[in-house]
DNA sequence: CGTCACTTTGAACATCTTCAAAGCACGTGG
DNA sequence: CCACGTGCTTTGAAGATGTTCAAAGTGACG
């Protein structure tokens, strides 16, 4: 898979309504009214993306938002001197590039496109001018700073305090959660849309490690078929092991 | 020291002007105007803390806002069924408890005072009322919102590629950095107003580990002193220290 | 069907953690 | 004023955990 081949052909534009959009009312945009909203909607471009586009690049300037219609992308944060570290995974609702908006600075890292996936853009200044007037939508992104903040303190804690197995085992037991309703003991199954490489970066490890803890996890029968879609017999089998240790 | 005394006498109150405050034109009131200012200044309490006192906890609901007016504090997060982890720490002048009354939440972890501090305690309603009608104060918020989150994205990347030396070298220069104007090669002290079970954690070590990596770098001369106080010989060696080792 | 990237495996090694014990520093009470 | 207790720090040794490098598998896609 051409992962870091610049010359993927860009998708081509496609049209879709902000109005009837899948996540209407996830969005920060929820927080407008319908004429508001149209506003946004015919102003925004949309386009398909293939998997390894990227939507933004670290250290270029802001120039609007994107808003994921469908699909995953890997955020990732840059760091002077150091490699780009994958900070956390953005689904379809989210939106992406709020915080170099707000503070009117350049992007802090690269977001690049984990599956085939539909982002809408909006420009910067229509955004700008909506933030202005409306308090509720500026409420929004403070919202979403405060969970990316949350989340980013959680992750702190947890590597702080559990081993990669247990490490492991919160992501998975986290996207099984978002990507299913959960039904009590049944068995489910969880798609991984990255690569070792990327899942090693979100759990502050290296892909052979965490290869090896997949394994071993597999041999103590909590999960099935590591690939890049793998079964859990027993979720909460699964959630005994998002504790630290007993030794 | 009584780290964990409840029993420790709480510190006297104190009077103290938030419009000839030393953190004036630094703090998140910064935005404010001096009449503004004058209402925050008329409700707010004042008072010393000692070493360990907890300025909030875990759980409790928001009561307001702990402005820092001088020392500094070391601001916990919990995350469930795991020990709770120092994020940051947070120096005179800055806002503690903002996260919780912005998103209406309660506390998401601790602020311990770590050294003999002044704090000032603006009550809920007020607050409440100046964000309502003061745009930039909810600007100066997100953007103390904004920086948390970098800082901690910051501190998952270099959890993420660094090893403990390293870290332990961006601690100390970050600080000889906040704490003094630099001149150049001069050789410079920092104090460490924590103990070393803190700074483990600050770092996502041990304090043993800590203690080694202070040692191995005070062999290569470039810390003297270990203590709670350390002199850095030379600032420019020490940020050599700070990329990720050679081999 | 060959290529290329991704994944897995193995073995050696480095780093970090754990546990136990000794050394210090400071405040308390005799 | 000194002795003692308590908690913090340091040290040591052993072992677990995680990393690195190299090489062999695997699978997708041209």
């Amino acid at each position: 898979m051409a992962h870091d081949d610049p010359h993927i052909p860009r998708g081509q534009p496609l049209t879709l309504d902000c109005l009837t959009c899948r996540t209407r009312r996830t969005a920060e945009w929820a927080a407008l009214s319908d004429e508001d909203l149209a506003e946004v909607n015919a102003t925004k471009t949309t386009r398909r993306y293939q998997r390894g586009e990227i939507v933004y690049a670290h250290g270029q300037p802001c120039n609007g938002l994107y808003c994921i219609a469908s699909g995953t992308t890997a955020v990732r944060r840059a760091e002077p001197a150091l490699p780009t570290v994958l900070v956390r995974l953005a689904f379809a609702g989210e939106t992406l590039g709020y915080r170099a908006l707000l503070e009117g600075t350049v992007c802090a890292g690269d977001a690049k496109v984990l599956e085939p996936s539909v982002i809408c853009h909006v420009e910067l200044v229509p955004v700008q001018r909506l933030l202005r007037r409306h308090r509720p939508l500026v409420m929004r992104f403070q919202s979403h700073l405060a969970a990316d903040l949350d989340a980013a303190e959680a992750g702190l804690a947890q590597v702080a305090w559990l081993p990669v197995r247990s490490r492991v085992a919160r992501l998975i037991v986290g996207l099984a959660e978002r990507s299913t309703e959960i039904n009590g003991e049944e068995a489910l199954e969880v798609s991984l849309p990255m690569t070792r490489r990327d899942m090693a970066e979100l759990l502050c490890t290296r892909p052979e490690t965490l290869t090896r803890a997949l394994q071993s996890m597999e041999d103590d029968g909590l999960l099935r078929n590591a690939g890049h879609r793998l079964a859990i017999p027993s979720l909460p089998r699964l959630r005994e092991e998002t504790v630290p240790p007993p030794a």
